[in-house]
RNA sequence: GGCCAGAUAGCUCAGUCGGUAGAGCAAAGGACUGAAAAUCCUUGUGUCGGUGGUUCGAUUCCAGCUCUGGCCA
């Protein structure tokens, strides 16, 4: 038990994605000595601006923000370096003498950061590269087979299409010599932070929905369609990239590729985004000690504050 | 005005040789350990356009009605 005098505060604002974290987030940092931390896997590339609803630079450089723009749209990031990143942060900005908030929707990010992971070789391009030919030549059942042999439990946990996870299953044995399901017995270390995590919430989903759609369309007046092909034009890129698979960025991107018409276009970005705030709070749902408040209330400014300062001391 | 083709799930459409129907997308619920804005699993009752007729039984066949698209005047 660490002495509470000491222990570290960490505050975190959660939310499914146009649910305003971001805008509320901002209002706070100027009636409190406020660092955010960006929990979003989008955010941390430079030049993706108008379809990850970044702030602008000179919000950006008004407000301490961490963890946006550290990385090209070509490279990619991972749940575990936002741990290390996060920890590190955590501990400066305490030092400071600032309060810590971490403010986005990446909610495996939220996990590595409260649960912990385990001690895992990172992605390796030659593992990856060689299981991505096999997977052409056979068949992702062929994988599963092979993980079926090498793995029993992970094979038998996972779905025989899911493709993401069996070929990571396969690429830390190889990389190992060590099963995954194996590695996940180890124990892992937790934090030595006190968390405090609020949520912003749709009380009826259609306002979200509306909201999706509503904020697409700004973006586009933004120039969005500009964007990536400003991206596609600048980097080497295609859809396999992390960068490439967000939302709104995959759907422009198919549309410049003339695969639909612009309309088709929309209906698919807006879409994939309700999509990826229905699973944003699926996440949600199962953390408990997440206290909630409603997105569309007026004063979420004052409710937030009010509670920062009752735990804060 | 005439002829033809349509009208079935929120959308786009299959289908039922007459026994009240199913795909894709959307939507909802769920899973989630170094690519997570990813990857994947589960879930299909809807006046089968309205009215009448034939029939034991019509969404299906027939008639005329409404609407939509096309062609001809």
């Amino acid at each position: 038990m660490s002495s509470s005098a000491n222990t570290i505060k960490v505050f975190s604002l959660l939310g499914p994605t146009a649910s305003g974290k971001t805008n509320l987030a901002l209002q706070l940092a100027e009636h409190l000595p406020i660092e955010i931390i960006s929990m979003d896997s989008a955010m941390v590339y430079r030049h993706m601006n108008i379809g990850t609803g970044k702030p602008d630079s000179a919000i950006l450089q008004r407000t301490p923000h961490h963890l946006i723009d550290i990385i090209e749209p070509d490279a990619s990031y991972s749940a575990a370096k936002f741990r290390t990143d996060a920890v590190k942060l955590i501990h400066a900005i305490h030092a400071r003498g600032k309060v810590v908030l971490i403010v986005g929707g990446t909610m495996l990010y939220f996990k590595a950061l409260l649960m912990g992971l385990h001690d895992l070789p990172k992605a390796n391009a030659a593992i990856r590269q060689k299981l991505a030919q096999q997977l052409k030549d056979k068949s992702l059942a062929y994988l599963y087979d092979q993980l079926k042999i090498s793995d029993p439990p992970t094979a038998a946990r996972l779905h025989v299409n899911d493709k993401q996870r069996i070929l990571r299953a396969l690429e830390v044995y190889q990389l190992t010599g060590k099963p995954l399901s194996e590695h996940l017995q180890q124990p892992i270390s937790t934090l030595p932070f006190k968390f405090f995590h609020f949520a912003l919430m749709p009380s009826v989903r259609l306002n979200l929905h509306q909201r999706i759609e509503k904020r697409f369309t700004e973006m586009l007046q933004l120039g969005f369609i500009d964007e990536v092909i400003s991206l596609r034009k600048h980097y080497s890129l295609n859809l396999d990239h992390p960068a490439m698979r967000a939302v709104g960025y995959r759907q422009i991107w198919q549309y410049l590729d003339g695969q639909f018409d612009k309309v088709t276009m929309i209906a698919r970005a807006t879409a994939a985004t309700r999509q990826l705030a229905k699973r944003q709070l699926t996440w949600l749902r199962h953390f408990d000690a997440i206290t909630s408040l409603p997105m569309e209330a007026e004063d979420l400014r004052v409710q937030l504050l009010k509670r920062i300062e009752k735990v804060s001391g």
